[in-house]
DNA sequence: ATATTGTAAACCGTCAACGGAATGCAACTC
DNA sequence: GAGTTGCATTCCGTTGACGGTTTACAATAT
């Protein structure tokens, strides 16, 4: 067998419901798309221009996402969450980053390092104007998508996967830019590499476990004064 | 509106890709299926007299459980866990239960426990005889499926129904059923109800913590000698 | 005017067929 | 005969259509 090529990396292989899925994932994060609003397949269909198919298909892995809720015969929402629902996600996710953490410990690998350095170093030299909220929290997921791939620990990979897009969601529509926001964010997610690098689990566990903290409180902190659970609800008032 | 009626629950609004589902699910975990072999859409779909629709919908969801492992334009095949998987799923298994211990401590309602105890009580009174590794590790799932519900805590249940169709997996195909595997299930179980009941967290997690741990080990020292990673591809010996 | 019932439109669940990718085998080359 | 190439089969991805459920609205009764 000829390997005297250039190691070129497999093909991607991707068809019509990876690319709705991708879709209508990106639009429902960054806030595009209100809470508890529904989502026609028919409508999402001819609008991307394929079959109801694929559309089904993206629906039903977003569902497992928990970006959207699918009833029998009813079609499919927005996911709506509560003020309650996001503390159990952000202590949740405080329990699986730890371990995320003792893990990448163990079994990063350099390239792994420089992977999620690198969204770091792209973070820094973004421009100052394209820090939006959704953008800021498209790099704040990546990062740390970048330490559960370094974990190297299929399951605990599909689980965050099932609190991402919501964690993600909820930064999203959450986020406050204060002035420190740059500077903040650089250092605490280079310090915890440099942790990670030392391989020390203690004290990346604890690290990891006061990041997620902060950054949940940091959010909560800067909220509306006023969290009354968006009704949401508008335009179906009957029954 | 008319409230004379004796509250009848919802009337259970099923499809056909629910059925497909559950049927699957309950032929691979109950080890129906060897670890590795392809899943036909066709074959699946005419056995089971449905069209490839609903069978496409819950091969995704089964994915999405960890039991399938989908491959674009080469179909799903069932999954193959190796050893290092199995110890890093009850690892994570063990930091999910002990958050669902707390959060059951807090928020359980005696109709959580009632239902917990049923699963109990249904155990004690089966027959000896048909107590096979496959009944006894519905019997184990269902209980501890039952202490997730009790936490209500939507993001932390789906977490674990990330996981729990692989541990019904792992303990069906490995359980051995030792002389006082009966005696010892009965008891740890009412235990940990107790713990609940009495709603003090930290003994929770603790016991918990061991339960799991325990439990672990005793399926992974009663393993056979040799855990050669089973290679189980069998058919398909090319590239 | 309020509540209830009947009706039509909208939408989801399912099916069957078509086209294309992947696999396995045979023919071919060297 | 070992390795490669072409070919046929198998299987998946996608589509468009049909039937049943749900929802919204209008008509009717109280």
């Amino acid at each position: 067998m000829s390997d005297w090529l250039p190691a070129l990396g497999q093909a991607p292989r991707r068809v019509l419901s990876d690319n709705v899925l991708d879709e209508l994932r990106a639009v429902i994060v960054s806030g595009g798309i209100e809470a508890g609003q529904r989502l026609r397949e028919n409508e999402l269909a001819s609008q991307m221009r394929v079959s109801r198919g694929p559309v089904r298909e993206a629906l039903v892995r977003l569902e497992q996402e928990g970006l959207v809720v699918l009833e029998r015969h009813r079609g499919a929402r927005v996911v709506v969450l509560s003020r309650d629902d996001r503390e159990k996600l952000y202590r949740l996710r405080r329990a699986l980053e730890e371990l995320a953490g003792e893990y990448a410990c163990a079994n990063a690998t350099e390239a792994d390092f420089d992977r999620a350095n690198a969204v770091v170093e792209e973070f820094v030299r973004s421009e100052d104007s394209t820090r939006t909220p959704a953008a800021a929290a498209d790099f704040d997921i990546r990062f740390h998508d970048s330490i559960y791939v370094a974990a190297h620990n299929d399951p605990l990979y599909r689980a965050w996967t099932v609190l991402r897009s919501q964690v993600h969601y909820f930064m999203t529509t959450r986020m406050m830019l204060r002035p420190d926001y740059n500077e903040t964010w650089e250092r605490e997610h280079m310090r915890l590499l440099e942790l990670l690098r030392e391989r020390k689990k203690s004290p990346c566990r604890k690290f990891i476990g006061l990041h997620v903290e902060g950054s949940f409180r940091r959010i909560l902190l800067d909220q509306l004064p006023d969290d009354s659970e968006h009704p949401a609800e508008v335009a179906h008032a009957s029954r």
